[in-house]
RNA sequence: GUCCCCUUCGUCUAGAGGCCUAGGACAUGUCCCUUUCACGGACAAGACACGGGUUCGACUCCCGUAGGGGACGCCA
């Protein structure tokens, strides 16, 4: 049997939880799933300065929202290490780097560099000004380990940098979305692997992690193709096997620019705020930059996890369009059946403070007529607010049907029927009825009748369907409406 | 500047040398449904960056050019 599949997504914990990495642990997710592979959650938390508890909690809390859950690594309630591979966190597996760098000092691959930050920056720029590439080999490459040793036990401050080829080697990869991707050595120079702090570098961790965690794919973003020579190295330099690379195209804004804060809403906190659904935004990042073999667009997790192939994914830069997003959102809400979908909406209401019948069936019918309108959960708010008496108001697109001359007799008359009903609510047919009603009583039709109607119901000339409105409306409010209504004409 | 990656309708994409008169989806427009609006349905408009090869034949392969992006950190 050939090795399981292990895959891993490594957030950085210096911020919210970016889409662009949701697509990375959802792509991650889907391929461990489809081949019943292992999803590792690794957490990169190497640069103490940045990282932050806070946003590894809000990070996996994303994750959770977003249903990819994995296997091993921070546990989603408690953080602690679960797992054979652990610890999870990089700032808590310097012991096994300290160890691995000892190999390499040992080995002469890498060495301790006393060079200000001054000399670098000098040794760069002269080499530009050549026209060479600016990469800087240390002037301490060569020098002895032992000295080296003493000179930082009398309390120097120093680095460790990998000792690159002297001479140019072409370090190659077969990424699985790109094809072959050739790196010449000469694009770096002598490059840092332990801070003078003492905690090494992303370049190196990521190495070590993914060789020991027995990482077999990398799903990654773009924007870590050309750091894939360094990692190259470093992993001939330990003859470790390398796991085959798949790296994603770039999702950019409608500027084309790489999605960033300024582009909005880029986090997935503020689109689970915005009342998008999960399942909604996993399937819309999915399809930025893969693609259903049967064409479909609007897919389940299930169907995402089975239909899921390297193959389709496309490496060319894709742009975040919300506005498919939101129909996306759209057709994943009109899937949600009554009651699942009143769970989602129910909160939000209420932080709005828009209070509705208890009733199952009031709602289940309200969600009815509603579902249609709503693009997000938020958009609930809009919705319902007219059925609360209390936000009842006349709306301004609403003045243009109330300087009709017929309106106000329509509605006096509609109020006038109404105030006759005994019953709480009226039926569909008790309300067409009582519409046919005013229609003979004034001799008025079409938008000249239920447009005033409309008005002295919601406040509005547009918007849903009469006949399913009105029944949702107590009778006691829809004369209290009209009275509103005809006070202010 | 150097290196790497990318380039099909406005946007997401299909396309593995003849199935391409380039297909689908979002958005847009028109119409139908509807006594409004939304949903739904129909139709329309809209793209292979450019130039050279290779080939009987190129959106597909190769080379250039242009444009865009990424990397060149004691960030990841």
């Amino acid at each position: 049997m050939q090795n399981k599949i292990r895959v891993r997504f490594a957030p950085s914990p210096t911020g919210y939880l970016h889409v662009g990495g949701a697509r990375t642990a959802l792509y991650n997710y889907l391929y461990a799933r489809k081949n019943h592979g292992t999803f590792v959650l690794r957490i990169e938390d190497t640069d103490q300065e940045r990282s932050t508890e806070e946003s590894l909690k809000m990070q996996i809390e994303d994750l959770k929202w977003l249903g990819l859950n994995w296997d091993e690594g921070p546990h989603p309630e408690n953080l602690q290490d679960n797992g054979e591979y652990g610890p999870y966190r990089q700032s808590q597996r310097l012991s096994i780097y300290n160890e691995y760098i000892e190999k390499l000092l040992e080995s002469g691959k890498a060495f301790y560099c006393f060079m200000s930050d001054e000399e670098h920056e000098e040794l760069k720029n002269t080499a530009i000004q050549a026209g060479k590439p600016g990469q800087v080999n240390s002037p301490y490459r060569d020098k002895s380990l032992a000295e080296a040793k003493k000179r930082i036990a009398s309390g120097e401050k120093a680095v460790v940098r990998f000792r690159v080829p002297d001479q140019e080697v072409i370090y190659s990869i077969n990424d699985l979305v790109r094809g072959k991707v050739e790196f010449p050595s000469t694009m770096v120079g002598d490059f840092v692997l332990v801070r003078s702090d003492g905690m090494p570098v992303y370049n190196f961790c990521c190495v070590i992690d993914d060789a020991l965690m027995k990482i077999t794919h990398v799903f990654r973003a773009e924007e870590h193709l050309s750091n894939t020579l360094r990692q190259l190295m470093i992993y001939e330099a330990f003859n470790f096997e390398i796991p085959k690379f798949a790296h994603a195209s770039l999702i950019l804004g409608a500027d084309k620019q790489k999605l960033s804060k300024r582009h909005g809403a880029t986090s997935v906190g503020q689109y689970r705020e915005l009342g998008y659904l999960p399942q909604a935004l996993n399937n819309f990042l999915a399809l930025l930059g893969w693609s259903s073999p049967s064409g479909e667009e609007i897919l389940s997790i299930e169907q995402l996890t089975s239909e899921f192939s390297i193959e389709r994914l496309n490496s060319s830069p894709a742009v975040f369009d919300e506005t498919k997003l939101k129909w996306v959102n759209a057709s994943h809400l009109r899937a949600l059946n009554h009651a699942d979908l009143w769970q989602l909406i129910e909160p939000i209401l209420k932080i709005a403070n828009i209070n509705v019948p208890e009733s199952e069936a009031w709602r289940s019918q309200a969600l009815e007529l509603f579902k249609s309108y709503m693009e997000t959960l938020n958009d609930s708010v809009e919705l319902f607010k007219p059925l609360d008496i209390q936000y009842y108001e006349i709306s301004e697109e609403a003045k243009e049907t109330l300087s009709w001359e017929t309106t106000k007799v329509v509605i006096e008359q509609w109020k006038k029927l109404i105030v006759q009903k005994d019953s709480e609510f009226l039926t569909e047919e008790q309300f067409l009825n009582l519409q046919d009603q005013v229609k003979n009583d004034c001799g008025v039709k079409g938008k000249q009748l239920f447009m005033p109607i409309r008005v002295a119901v919601i406040g509005k000339p547009h918007g849903a369907e009469l006949k399913t409105l009105v029944p949702l409306l107590k009778t006691t409010d829809l004369i209290a409406r009209a009275n509103i209504v005809l006070e202010n004409m």
